[in-house]
DNA sequence: AACTCCTATGCAACCGATTGCATGTCAAGC
DNA sequence: GCTTGACATGCAATCGGTTGCATAGGAGTT
């Protein structure tokens, strides 16, 4: 590292130290805690600084203090459209706190995940687990090294943020009853998803307690492709609406009526779940609203508090979600007359 | 930082030397030059730690070595779908190296990538700026203290990857012809944005060769919204076709078609722009495929790739780009008859 | 003049790695 | 049997800051 091209002259806390005529923690009080120097010593210090341009190397500072200003975010994948809300969500209110963000990709591999946390451990003061696979063992461990905060993974002490699809759910179910429907499908996703249990259990209890019929058709994994493959299964349930497990899954499923010239919300209803692709198609999508963003920002708010505080409280802040109604639901269409 | 509560434990190499019974050289040279120990100490030192649980401080590793591995991506949007593709592309291939991602957001204001930058300057060895918003000047300030690689802004001399969409529309273009439209809109993106540049000019050129007509019409935010806003402006053009920025856009235009009973490919075709929204909706989008992830791994790679050489060389890397035909494109509808 | 008490500053240990150089060991060579 | 060299490992300085504790000097008190 000492070639003549990689020799870039950054001045260190000593060079200014010389120039001042003074020691090295007086340099570094002038930045840290100017309040315990004179003004005079102050300000020549600054000026000498801003002179031969030092700024403190935040990795040596990081290295002393411990407070590097960095948090780590990992997610399972990017690119499904649920995480990018919720990233940028994170990310607002890092920014805000001055913090920088790191971004891991797990790919739904505990493996990976495991990984990461490794990497980033040393460089973080905290981190964000979204969905996390790792397993609860691993995760305590962890949370013991430096603080996690969980989004989607409820496990029992360590701080998590869930986003509580069952107010939804059930507010869809009512608007599918409210227009006739009686017999309905849910397009469920991974079976050992939080998300999908929950959302699974939340409808069946509301079904059987309204009287109506639930019947449940997957789609692993959760994909547009594996929605639109389940089309024919699900029109073979004689079901007159669909709840998906998520929008993609729903999109799918709209693409295979569409095909078949069945006209939605004409004779079929779709509701979505998670609410990440908006309006971005035609007919918009009603579906239930996952709040991706604000769990990311109580996500991070939550982290740097705890960041603050030192001390971890049992933390489970509970994100309900609301039904949106756009166009692909209406009434029951009357029976078919041959 | 030294009460009960913050008291984190996590191994640091003597922890490691202490139970292996070696000094902490050897540990450290297990992890970085295990040639120079002997097979059996370099095994003994790994498992033990992995037992512990043991990950070299990255933090500590940079102050002494320089190298931080950490690199940083900076986009205007995580959200936009344009951009998690690409980001997945280059984490996937800095998580290969071993390197850490920062992941900043800019908003598409200046500022605030101004302000990243800053701030992940001293952390990292190098950055991808994508679409930045920077001017020239800055840039080439910051590549003076940092490697710099650029995705989608072309400046002399500063490596940048760049996804040429001009093959693509005219691809696009030639398809559009060969269906019998001769009038045909372009609803163009931001005027800042060299993309938008880009496509506007290959279009200009092209159809200016084959004898068609271009209707420039704004969609200004690129945005669902714009795209829908635009709908009534670009009806009133009687152009036959549209090409739209992007997708996001082109969703927009397919819905304000919709909503007005015209009927896609059928009387309207539509061409979108980056395909990132993928199949997900119905018709299928006929759009021109920007290589998102490839873009990102070709700029990791290029990175990682300066900081091994530190010589700074003038790349310019093209992705071409090429037409995907799904359903939204068709033949001219034949003229009205009241 | 002697005694406090502050205030401003310095000393030196520390954070957790890396690495040039020194050292110990053992086998081969003469 | 002694030298030599190769190999494996240890020692200790170093990276650039921060910070608990020590101390010098000056003002205020008696």
């Amino acid at each position: 590292m000492d070639d003549e091209t990689s020799r870039r002259r950054v001045p260190t806390i000593d060079q200014v130290a010389a120039l001042a005529g003074v020691s090295r923690a007086t340099v570094s009080r002038a930045f840290t805690r100017p309040e315990m120097l004179s003004e005079a010593t102050v300000q020549r210090v600054k000026a000498i600084a801003r002179d031969v341009g030092y700024v403190p190397n935040q990795v040596a500072r990081a290295l002393s203090t411990g407070r590097h200003g960095n948090l780590a975010l990992i997610v399972p994948d990017v690119a499904n459209p649920f995480f990018p809300p919720l990233i940028r969500g994170a990310q607002l209110r890092a920014d805000e706190a001055g913090f920088c963000v790191f971004l891991g990709n797990s790919d739904e591999q505990a493996g990976r995940e495991d990984m990461l946390v490794g990497r980033f451990t040393s460089q973080v003061e905290g981190m964000i687990l979204v969905s996390s696979r790792l397993d609860e063992e691993r995760i305590r461990l962890y949370a013991e090294r430096r603080p996690i905060v969980l989004v989607n993974r409820d496990v029992a002490g360590i701080p998590r943020v869930l986003i509580d699809s069952a107010t939804g759910i059930i507010a869809a179910l009512a608007h599918l009853i409210d227009h006739g429907h009686r017999r309905i499908v849910y397009v469920s996703g991974p079976s050992a998803s939080w998300s999908n249990q929950q959302r699974r259990l939340a409808l069946r209890r509301e079904a059987a307690k309204r009287g109506v019929e639930i019947v449940a058709v997957p789609a692993r994994p959760p994909t547009y492709e594996a929605g639109y493959a389940a089309t024919a299964q699900i029109l073979a349930s004689k079901a007159t609406a669909a709840l998906a497990f998520d929008d993609l899954v729903a999109q799918g499923l709209l693409a295979g009526l569409a095909e078949r010239g069945i006209d939605v919300p004409g004779r079929f209803s779709v509701v979505g779940c998670d609410d990440v692709l908006g309006t971005t198609t035609y007919p918009p999508l009603t579906t239930v609203s996952a709040r991706c963003k604000e769990a990311g920002q109580v996500a991070a708010d939550l982290l740097m508090d705890l960041l603050k505080v030192k001390a971890m409280r049992d933390v489970r802040y509970v994100l309900e979600s609301h039904l949106v109604v756009r166009g692909t639901t209406g009434p029951v269409a009357p029976p078919d007359r041959p």
